[in-house]
DNA sequence: CAGTAATTTTAATTCGGATTAAAATAATGC
DNA sequence: GCATTATTTTAATCCGAATTAAAATTACTG
């Protein structure tokens, strides 16, 4: 490997490119940013983008996957830190859009999944599915714990991650919004959960 | 106009190739759907499709415009039938979803609203708007009628409507799935809402 | 059945954005 | 400052999917 140093430039300006990309499909739409939207941005050349990724079809890969790193590392927070069932899905949620809304972000909505070359497409897909998986496993033993009611966890999983997926859709920055969202959306999403009051 | 029998036939073309194109769309992804793809599903060729509508772009808008449709036909019956607010909600849920998993979907996910063209666009984003403002007065007659708890009606708006949009997004079809959601989701959905037990 | 309109196909053409190659510039180590 | 490597640009090229035009087929109508 090469030495860190050199890395870390690299890996800074891919960063930000990825999170340039991320803004430009959310906003833009995938079809509607072409890779000079992408560069634009950055105020950098086209073409210059593959100096940091293969192609257009990379780019979005490696958008999704940092959406997936982001998701996983918000989930493992909170089983770490989480007391029950219902603690950790709402602490969950928050770490979650903490950095949807955050610096970090945004992070790209995965509409373009089906378009990405069979051998990432599995990746992304199964990750996604591990994800989902985990968090169903949250909620099973939230209600074993007593602090989830009874419910489907599939469907519920569902529900809950369709709301957090599509906050990208109209979350367009803005630190009071980014506030109001961390601050609502948790409660909001976890109330139907709560077995306490039943 | 035209007699409505000539309508007939072309306007029942028509909407079968909407129902294909959205459900391309959603499978595939957008700009992993050709016109082809499309053509291929109703058993014609790609140039056929132009009999019916101007370009692709237009497709895309009429798929959305159909989707809203369906969003607002949804709420309109909704509102007609229900008790009180909370009764409203869950109606409205149950019907629209009926409608998404059930003969007439699928009804396309507005990934690519960004890439129609200016005025396509701003009448998208209206009717999205509309939809939107008028579920949230469903939510503030709730609260008024003491069905709903107080909420914030903004984000638990965006919360609800954001998971229901997500649906075409991991429904594909199987009626039995279909029962499932229309019969656990508004339960689901509106759990957070309901003012009494609280 | 003849004639006309409706619908679809075949066969190009077009076009914009992705991609590539080579050259230019900026950064880094010595 | 010099040589080497890293990064970006300029200037083509490429390619596939959208689109078009004309021809062929199918469906109606009287």
């Amino acid at each position: 490997m090469a030495s860190k140093a050199s890395e870390t430039r690299w890996e800074l300006q891919k960063d930000r490119m990825l999170r340039a990309a991320a803004r430009c499909f959310n906003e833009k739409g995938y079809s509607g940013t072409s890779l000079k939207d992408v560069a634009k941005r950055l105020g950098l050349t086209d073409a210059a983008l593959y100096y940091y990724v293969r192609n257009k079809e990379e780019l979005v890969y490696l958008c999704y996957l940092r959406a997936g790193d982001v998701g996983r590392e918000a989930l493992d927070r909170a089983i770490a830190e989480g007391t029950d069932g219902l603690d950790v899905v709402r602490r969950y949620l928050r770490y979650h859009l903490e950095v949807m809304t955050g610096e970090r972000g945004p992070i790209a909505i995965m509409s373009e999944i089906p378009s990405l070359k069979p051998a990432h497409r599995d990746e992304i897909l199964e990750i996604s599915r591990r994800h989902s998986a985990r968090f169903e496993d949250v909620l099973e033993k939230g209600i074993a714990d007593g602090s989830i009611a009874r419910c489907d966890v599939r469907m519920t999983g569902n529900a809950i991650m369709g709301s957090l997926n599509w906050v990208p859709k109209w979350f367009h920055g803005g630190a009071s919004v980014a506030d109001k969202v961390v601050a609502e959306f948790p409660a909001i999403l976890s109330a139907g959960l709560d077995a306490s009051g039943r």
